[in-house]
DNA sequence: TAAATTTGGTTTATAAAATAAACCAGTTTA
DNA sequence: TAAACTGGTTTATTTTATAAACCAAATTTA
């Protein structure tokens, strides 16, 4: 009947990090950030999550002299994305 | 960008429960149970959960001398769920 | 040039949620 | 009448989310 939903993407704000590495591929902490209103705690903290589960990459790098975090989506995080969105489906016909 | 989600259907059981219940209205406890699989503790807890946020109502009767629960939609419900859709959409364009 | 502020985050502590396990009242079966 | 089953609820434990505090380094201000 219903599919098995992934727990990684029961949440908005990993959902939204994913959704919009989606699109852009990679982006700033920052850019993150302000995209998806979280704080940076929080954000931190899903990140790390994400990349846990393989579905990111966390780059941490320079630039203007100041820290910058990268984060990009892998190929196992757009399948796992595009998984979800498959099995959601099934909970609206 | 993104719509916020309702937390309340951040969750594969409460989001099978009334996904369900979409579609047939009424179900006993016992449907609901094996419908979604649940444990019969997770299960009280999520109707009641549901029941505080308006989306569906339990009704405690009797049936062959069992206690009986049944759970019914509400037009509350039904909206709160098809307005969950709609935000849900923003995430996969 | 030293104190204060800002950047770009991480870590810790607290609150909320999910889940499993124990429990309970009543019914039926042996 | 004791054991087992039905139909759940409650309690306890673990997990998760969030907020608040913190930190190092860079920059600005006085």
């Amino acid at each position: 009947m219903f599919k098995d939903l992934n727990p990684i993407f029961l949440s908005q704000l990993r959902l939204s990090i994913i959704s919009h590495l989606m699109v852009v591929r990679q982006a700033e902490f920052g850019a993150l950030k302000s995209q998806t209103g979280a704080s940076a705690g929080n954000l931190s903290i899903q990140i790390g999550k994400l990349q846990e589960a393989g579905y990111l990459t966390i780059e941490k790098t320079y630039k203007n002299n100041y820290p910058l975090t990268l984060c990009t989506i892998t190929e196992v995080g757009i399948e796992a994305f595009e998984d979800f969105y498959k099995d959601l489906k099934t909970y609206f016909e």
